[in-house]
DNA sequence: TTGACAAATGACACTGTGTCATATAAAATA
DNA sequence: TATTTTATATGACACAGTGTCATTTGTCAA
């Protein structure tokens, strides 16, 4: 978390703090943003930056944390609306998380924010760069409508989870990476559909 | 690609300096891999790594070259072996992938190899890294026997790949970070049931 | 033995990090 | 208002690592 110090600042310092931070993390992934271009864009002394964050890391999470808050808070929500079909619930979550990029520099800087996804464990969920993380599936679980689903125990379901989860970070990724949006959203469905009713084509003809 | 020079050293050089490479590529993540930590370990000039290797990307990359031209070959001939199989195929992929790991030591270099791992795309199958890269699924796509497949364009059985490639990736992954190997099998076959058969259970019924 | 090529070396100039003693400003108190 | 106290800002500094290059050392053929 940023010190008192940064929130007591005035909203234009900060704000000044923050999109030369915006601009920074846009520029290269996590491991190659520079804390020397960041306060020389900023206009404050070196010793100022790490009076206001412990590290890149803190600012980022700063950064994300109001994002991710907002997704939880929706998601909470999200669960109930679609009376606890995983699925619909998997895709509100793609869609929450590839629609909050409005502009073209939102749109650069969440690319390269997820080029540093490498497991979702390890990056945006983790402590270091989110503290208001976002909740792991698991604990929508009980919440979850499992009378259409093909599972047996309690450790199915959560297979399940992972596969979607897995699936949809993935999709998430992708719309910031290659393709256009819709044909993004198009492709990301058409993997649902086949988790839930499958690949092959026996049950189906 | 290392240098002539470096091909040209001495057996007992050459493996020095990779055991040295191996140990620090399996102390941190590739962004923290010192090159200063390498030669001090290896007892070379700094120069001289330099005169071996661009850099540590292309240091890894000839450590790992070997790995996936083996893996291609191997691929190549399943793919057969299979008779098509498209499952069969990422199953082969999977156990391929996780089972060279022998020593602890082997274990420990992959696991941090695949922390690097962000998609696919990015790191691992990029050129900077592997220049025998691993063939994309989509070299094979003519040899899968798609007659049980519920697909009508081309476009469809690129998108099971993509979702096969997906699980099968983070299923190595997995392996080799939580799970028993056991464990970690019997989820990957679990998920791959769950993209044959579908998740829902009313066809099942 | 000498010359020519191959290989090794480490000092050097850079870039960037995180810290800290000091300077400055702002607020509180007398 | 003057003085003390607290908060904020600053940039020089010590450190760590990178990639380069002129120079040294080693090797082998003529």
């Amino acid at each position: 978390m940023p010190s008192e110090t940064f929130l007591r600042l005035s909203e234009d310092k900060k704000e000044k703090v923050l999109l030369a931070a915006k601009k920074e993390f846009s520029r290269v992934p996590l491991e190659k943003v520079s804390i020397k271009n960041i306060v020389e864009d900023a206009e404050i002394a070196r010793g100022s930056f790490y009076q206001y964050f412990e590290d890149k890391e803190d600012l980022l999470g700063y950064i994300l944390t109001n994002h991710f808050k907002e997704m939880n808070e929706k998601m909470e929500k999200q669960i109930e609306e679609v009376k606890g079909d995983i699925f619909e619930f998997f895709i509100s979550l793609y869609d929450f998380m590839t629609s909050n990029c409005l502009t073209n520099e939102d749109l650069n800087f969440y690319k390269k924010i997820f080029e540093n996804i490498r497991t979702c464990e390890d990056f945006l969920f983790s402590k270091k760069i989110i503290k208001e993380r976002p909740k792991k599936i698991k604990d929508y679980i009980d919440k979850i409508d499992t009378s259409n689903l093909r599972v047996t125990t309690q450790e199915d379901i959560e297979i399940i989870e992972k596969m979607l989860f897995t699936i949809t970070n993935k999709a998430i990724v992708m719309r910031f990476k290659y393709e256009s949006k819709e044909k993004a959203k198009e492709d990301y469905l058409k993997q649902i559909n086949y988790i839930k009713y499958g690949v092959l084509s026996s049950k189906k003809e």
